[in-house]
DNA sequence: TAGTCATACATTGTCAACAATTATGTTGCT
DNA sequence: AGCAACATAATTGTTGACAATGTATGACTA
């Protein structure tokens, strides 16, 4: 009983909503910029039904704005946008850490710390840096989000919110900058979850988006 | 120059999609029920390739459920489900609350104080109260969250959110209930919003919300 | 030269047919 | 009777063609 090439799990529409989705995060759709319909599906090597259906669901994410008769385009994303982004998140991952507080199990906590000591040694680096910057800070939001057990809360931050993150980080090539700084902070997090103290959690995470929003702010403003 | 006859404002998958998501949430389209493409196409009066969009659409807005092979079936929401919806709303509608109250015109609440001035009188007509518990609840919320400003929350809660309450409602035939203890909260959060106090704001409509979820769960267990 | 109008082109919207997969029902066997 | 394998039907996935709409080009007029 060997194993079966898995033949096809997933329709064409679905794998390619996924790598359209990649490609605008990673900025090689260029944001603003007017999706072609003949020349995407000739690219992807399909035809322009499943390409439609994907980007409806990228519509939904979104990740592209559709007008009638006219067509889509990849969203961009300014300032203002990004501080309603950050003033969601503050929310919810608000939420989302105090729910973890009260589920998470020692197992998981230490799951967190490996994943920052990682991140700390990758600090240390050069080129580390740069990738926690641009995709592991992430990461640690990612797990709590999946320790808070609440799914509408994972598929909305997880499935949409923090793509539209990663797009406006490479729409300015700003990673969240202050790696050492959110290298404490969320250390002082898995310590509230460790303690089960959901409001602790809670106010702690609430005030480490709040800070990466004024930095945020910060470095536009310059 | 006469007002011209409209030729044709949207696309048939974007009304489609608006006609199939009231019918889910009017409860027309059964919960869990399987959705046959062919025969909605021709009820709809339209191709498979426009009604498949809408299918996108509505999997974004997880309206419907779409397995690779299998087809669309009209989601149906449990009573966890239900929880999750009003956790992530007690968070969101907290902010938006907030965000209202630093924003709300004078003029803005006298339109909020007119709205359950309306609802206030159809409370006291018995079929009124039918009406209150139906949809009248909702119009205040959505309103509140328009005038926090943030789009993001607007889209998420309005065009998600809500419809998907809608739907658990008229699935388990429970409005709001406690119309008489809603409508007092209610009006003492236009007077936070009126004193422009935003934590005020936020903490009476996450207890609001709280409430709401707490009278949800009991009904649930008997 | 600027503006507008008409024509031609490109793109989006829609449809119906075909291919692939899944569900259904029947037959034959133990 | 119950189960397995096959054949059939129904449904989903995909495609290419056609229709409708929007866009760009260029001629014509003021």
């Amino acid at each position: 009983m060997s194993i079966e090439a898995i033949p096809k799990l997933s329709t064409l529409a679905d794998t390619v909503f996924g790598q359209i989705r990649t490609a605008i995060v990673k900025g090689e759709l260029e944001p603003g910029s007017k999706v072609n319909e003949p020349q995407l599906s000739k690219q992807y090597g399909i035809s322009r039904g499943p390409l439609r259906e994907a980007l409806r669901r990228l519509e939904g994410c979104k990740l592209v704005e559709i007008t009638p008769n006219v067509g889509a385009k990849v969203v961009s994303l300014n300032i203002l946008q990004a501080i309603e982004i950050y003033e969601v998140r503050e929310s919810l991952e608000g939420l989302a850490c105090r729910l973890a507080a009260s589920r998470a199990s020692a197992y998981d906590c230490l799951k967190l710390r490996e994943l920052l000591s990682n991140h700390e040694i990758q600090i240390e680096s050069e080129n580390g840096r740069l990738y926690y910057q641009k995709e592991g800070d992430l990461d640690f939001h990612y797990l709590i989000v999946q320790l808070s057990g609440n799914s509408r809360l994972f598929n909305f931050l997880c499935g949409e919110l923090y793509h539209l993150l990663r797009l406006y980080r490479m729409q300015t090539s700003s990673g969240p900058s202050r790696p050492e700084q959110a290298f404490k902070e969320h250390h002082q997090i898995v310590d509230a979850l460790e303690n089960k103290d959901q409001e602790l959690a809670e106010l702690l995470m609430k005030r480490h988006i709040a800070g990466a929003k004024k930095t945020l702010i910060k470095q536009f403003n310059q």
